[in-house]
DNA sequence: TCAACAGTTTAGAATAATTATAATGTAGTT
DNA sequence: AACTACATTATAATTATTCTAAACTGTTGA
């Protein structure tokens, strides 16, 4: 839970300035208990419903992306007609539902230290993501 | 290698009509030694490139999705703005290369076996993908 | 063989997510 | 206060993909 003057620290140590939007958007995703994933829309959509007045579609977008880069946000790799983000940045994996289409943390307890022995001459390895697929277990019950 | 009619009764046999488009697809995907990434419009501009009449768009579209139903072909999970499919469709992992946005494939053999201890109730696991993002080493040779 | 029908193909329109544009606004500095 | 670089904004543009409805074709069975 941090403050917004904790916030206006953070955004100016890392070269963006404070402006109200990206205050109201780090408050919207950080000062929470928990973590979570959202897509863009989930994001505008939660600003407006707490704000009277909107911002621009653009801005979410570039405040996202700018965050991104700032390392306050991760990018999930899953294949989907629009992006998903994740407020959680450690390194952990996911579970996708493919029956609600809702992404789960999977902590890195949850899955065995995940070693690969292919190398790739001149290229480090930037991130391990493992996406695990589930859907309903109707089909064995039967 | 497979010829024409064995593409044929392969159609036949997974209920799908042995369509001219559809053998050339299959021609151009399947007829090769190795198998393949490619996005819907590499596989529309190949094609366009080996054919004098055009296929539409659309029957691209159409084909590799019925393909990917009959799994002829896998969809890699990636979040770029495009889908990425593969012709291999044994359990494997990619490596993508975030210079050149190429994708590499993992070898089963080339990654140790993953165990995921958590278990969601109710859901089966349908797959499990890992995806490793590279990028040039140049950063560490200074 | 051929008519009938369901499955396919097609061009083009529609949709949806995202990015670009260019004018206006604002934070930070002098 | 004034200047400047960075931000926001509405809107247009772009891109991948899906939809639509008409034309076409493979298959079946008389």
């Amino acid at each position: 839970m941090l403050k917004n003057n904790e916030f206006i620290d953070k955004l100016r140590a890392s070269g963006l300035r404070p402006t109200k939007q990206r205050l109201k958007i780090c408050e919207v995703l950080f000062n929470r208990e928990k973590t979570f994933h959202f897509t863009i829309n989930d994001l505008a959509k939660n600003i407006s419903e707490q704000l009277n007045e909107k911002i621009s579609l653009a801005t979410v977008y570039n405040t996202v992306h700018a965050f991104k880069e700032k390392g306050y946000l991760k990018e999930i790799s899953i294949n989907s007609n629009k992006s998903y983000f994740d407020t959680n940045i450690s390194d952990h994996h996911h579970f996708f539902d493919e029956d609600t289409s809702e992404l789960i943390d999977c902590d890195n307890e949850d899955i065995e230290e995940i070693n690969i022995k292919k190398n790739i001459t001149g290229k480090k390895i930037n991130s391990v993501e493992v996406l695990i697929k589930i859907a309903s277990d109707n089909q064995n019950q039967k």
